[in-house]
DNA sequence: CACCGGATTTGACGATCATCGAATCGACTG
DNA sequence: CAGTCGATTCGATGATCGTCAAATCCGGTG
């Protein structure tokens, strides 16, 4: 199916091939299936470098594996390498990397509706509308580990002048959690990559 | 041309492909052009954030810009980023990614015709050839001061089912030594890949 | 069982990078 | 010429990431 969360999965490809180390191990294990001591050694790396960067790799489904005790053999998933790529040959698939491009209808009247640019004209009573505005608020955030009280409230300030009330709310809707004054992003069906 | 340095354009541009605002950036311009002023808008983010994305891009050759003063408008080149991301769209391409030491035409043909990725598809009649394929069925076999002939069996088995042939051959070439019950590899100039 | 060797994890360090505020640039307008 | 507004540069900060040495894990072997 084609249909997989392509904007999670598509950043991680792009991220496990923008490393120079890590196109070199794919140049290596392109044809031939290689253990990780070779291509420690062909590469002039260490061995848990190539462990780290083959396991960044594997994340992003670019490679198989045969095991031959005690070897691992390594080689390049082409097919599943194209298929990556072509998250980007035609516009609708770009256009689908950002989500507010894809919205359904309703989601797109009510984003249009309740917000001003990056300002929110108001906070939305029902729930339906909350939902859809406050995943959209999630999404403009900087994503970072955690937050701080006065860092948060520095970006919601920017949407909405009663910023307290739409933290509260993040809080309440499960959207965030807060730990000892510090927030922290909700574990959400972020639909994980590893199967 | 397209006899640019492909390691670095490819590598620059998965670069500017492996941030996710970079990618929101990207789906924003993908149809409609959009100056930075609103692109900061819609993706709440400020404005030197945008320049700075736009930067990267426009320096991975992804975008083109229409000055219209006062302002600047910015636009997918999709086909800038069709035909970078086809770089990595076959195996000699991804090859190119970092060109092993150097092969000659005779080696890499010879290694073609006879290596089915992992498999062996015979063992060649021909000296040349013979010669070709066993420096290179050595180049893969893992480091070690020495080999059991059971290990030395598991792993020639991986590469063709009659191991017994080839093993006996590597010793009969001097590729390998045996000495009481244990393999060791022969001291030759092993073209070495160290610097 | 202890041992061996390849693969992996852990922890630390340094380099790179994304982000933003403040300052600056640049082109048009009154 | 001064004022305006968008775009850009600069500098600082915090986070991420690549790298490697040391420690650990884990099959298979003697």
């Amino acid at each position: 199916m084609d249909t997989r969360d392509s904007t999670a999965d598509t950043l991680q490809t792009f991220r496990a091939l923008a490393d120079s180390t890590r196109l070199r191990l794919l140049a290596a294990i392109v044809d031939r299936p290689r253990c990780g001591q070779d291509l420690a050694a062909e590469l002039g790396i260490a061995a848990p470098t190539v462990s780290h960067h083959l396991k960044v790799l594997g994340r992003a489904r670019l490679l198989s594996e045969t095991r031959q005790p005690p070897y691992v053999f390594y080689q390049l998933d082409l097919v599943a390498l194209q298929r990556a790529v072509k998250a980007v040959s035609t516009p609708q698939r770009v256009r689908e990397l950002a989500p507010p491009a894809s919205v359904d209808a309703e989601t797109r009247d009510v984003l249009r509706n309740f917000f001003d640019g990056p300002r929110l004209r108001s906070i939305p009573a029902q729930r339906r509308k909350k939902e859809i505005v406050f995943e959209e608020l999630l999404r403009r955030l900087p994503r970072r580990r955690e937050y701080a009280e006065a860092e948060l409230n520095r970006f919601l300030e920017v949407h909405h002048p009663d910023f307290c009330t739409i933290r509260r709310e993040l809080i309440m809707g499960r959207y965030m959690q807060r730990d000892a004054g510090v927030y922290r992003l909700a574990e959400r069906g972020r639909a994980v990559v590893d199967a």
